[in-house]
DNA sequence: TGAGCGTTCTCGCAGAGTGAGAACGCCGGG
DNA sequence: CCCGGCGTTCTCACTCTGCGAGAACGCTCA
């Protein structure tokens, strides 16, 4: 049983910012696209998350990929290393990740809080559906990922690693989750998420997306038909607590071309049963955090 | 928490520099002992710990807690939520952990890369010995624990979790890697690191810790017992690369009192055993980056 | 209705961070 | 042996950035 490994860079979701088109001249002043913000911290974590990317690197070798001069990237890179996000290999000249990265990654997880049984209850589910399996919650406003099982045969979806948290539309977790909102969240939800089109079919228009919505509240299990990835399909079925209220869902992935209609059968069921077991858990006390997501 | 560098030592904590003549000013603060740094980034990753710490905070706990000024958490918590780093619960009117940790504690997993094989088989050592299992490497001039496999039954000594390198003096897997290196290396290694006295039986003259050295070099066993913490005993054997350098160990922990003679006759087998099997890996190919700890 | 909190803005000042440049030690090659 | 290149640290004057008191706005609760 893996946890989380994989996960690489992800395309940085593109602000749509005017002047897409940088004229190549200009070597001045082209003004970059970000917004202010403090720069200091944006450039230490830029050489932060150089470091990481290229699994370690020489000051040169930032001051280079960024664009920082060198004295600045040593001074930034000293004070990551002061505070144990970096360390200095002074033997071979690198810098690379520090101690602290761990801890921090750590933490996050427990403020997840994913418990043991409901672990193993997504391991079941990866087992006896022989597909990859997701337990999705909510955050804040967010839907995310929150713990995946899978295995080399039966791989998860390359962008569904945890923390994943966009394409609420496109997804079987995110429909269940959508459709467990009341229809003022959705609402709120849906005018600040667009309806991103990511395939042929993609629901794009609200209007489709609600009526499936409704579809799914009465039935219980959302289907995703090769609406986020071409050639895959996804299944969810949601969880509730003891209030009745949608605060989970456990999902699985598949490739379409592998889902006989008899099997499909078996996942609906199997996905049932997950929901069963874990719901079981958060009616059972346990409800930590208040889960009522405000949005 | 590092001890190391001589910058420490060049400033006297109350500097007598010349012109001792403060104008009237400065009643209050002294100024604390913290060196220069970009005080910036140091606010920000404080801010981030904090946030980590309490598994989530509100802007104005974070200020109470650091003693900044509302204005400026904002400002650097914004900067921190914009680099995905923490995210804003507006619901909850909290901040909390963002998803670039997990990425980034994903990369620094990666960096150290411990091979699966490696992990089954530490693994095996803590199911077949019964007690926590590690494995330890060398990092730089470090020497670092990069895998821990234990259970509740048996528990892994609390400090000895991913990412210690502290104590080498004082646990089994740090003898076996300073029995591992060059005399020279080994006397810089000691220049740096103090032999800190952490229990009644630390070994905190050179002197004695040179002669078990020895006596762990011919061996190729090392013992600890109850010389980190009290009533617990450590056991490890060096894993070996192609060239037949020391570029790791393997490890155990577990309560003295449940050492009988016998099960430390069993215990060092497992060791070997598991010694064997992880150098064998180490010794076909894939030795990635040159272990050769330059220091 | 008002107090308290979360959150964002404004704005003038001070000082922090900046970066060209030089310096130092170390290495390997000519 | 000396030179050139690299990693690393320091210096220093300038400027622009981050600072933080304070006020403002909206919300929730009593």
């Amino acid at each position: 049983m893996r946890i989380d490994d994989a996960s690489t860079l992800t395309r940085p979701s593109a602000d749509p910012a005017p002047v897409p088109a940088q004229p190549a001249s200009a070597p001045p002043a082209p003004a970059p696209p970000r917004e202010p913000g403090v720069v200091t911290v944006e450039k230490t974590l830029a050489i932060l998350e150089a470091v990481a990317e290229r699994g370690g690197a020489t000051a040169r070798e930032v001051s280079e990929a960024l664009g920082f001069p060198l004295p600045t990237v040593y001074r930034l890179l000293q004070a990551l290393v002061q505070s144990d996000y970096l360390v200095h290999l002074t033997g071979q000249h690198r810098f690379e990740l520090g101690y602290k990265l761990d801890r921090l990654g750590v933490s996050l997880h427990r403020q997840i809080g994913i418990p043991t049984s409901v672990r193993t209850e997504i391991g079941r589910l990866h087992t006896l559906s022989q597909t990859a399996a997701y337990f999705a919650v909510y955050r804040g406003a967010d839907v995310v990922v929150a713990y995946v099982v899978d295995s080399p045969d039966h791989p998860r979806l390359t962008p569904l690693n945890f923390g994943f948290h966009e394409a609420t539309h496109a997804t079987a977790f995110g429909k269940i989750m959508l459709a467990g909102m009341s229809s003022e969240q959705r609402d709120q939800y849906l005018d600040v998420h667009e309806l991103t089109r990511l395939t042929a079919t993609t629901k794009t228009r609200r209007q489709d997306l609600y009526a499936e919505l409704a579809q799914v509240a009465t039935s219980g299990v959302a289907w995703e038909i090769e609406e986020f990835v071409p050639g895959m399909t996804c299944a969810a079925v949601g969880v509730r607590n003891g209030a009745g209220m949608i605060i989970g869902s456990v999902a699985i992935s598949a490739p379409s071309a592998e889902l006989s209609e008899r099997r499909q059968r078996d996942i609906e069921r199997h996905l049932r049963d997950a929901s069963n077991q874990v719901s079981r858990y958060y009616r059972s006390g346990a409800l930590r955090r208040a889960n009522t997501a405000t949005l």
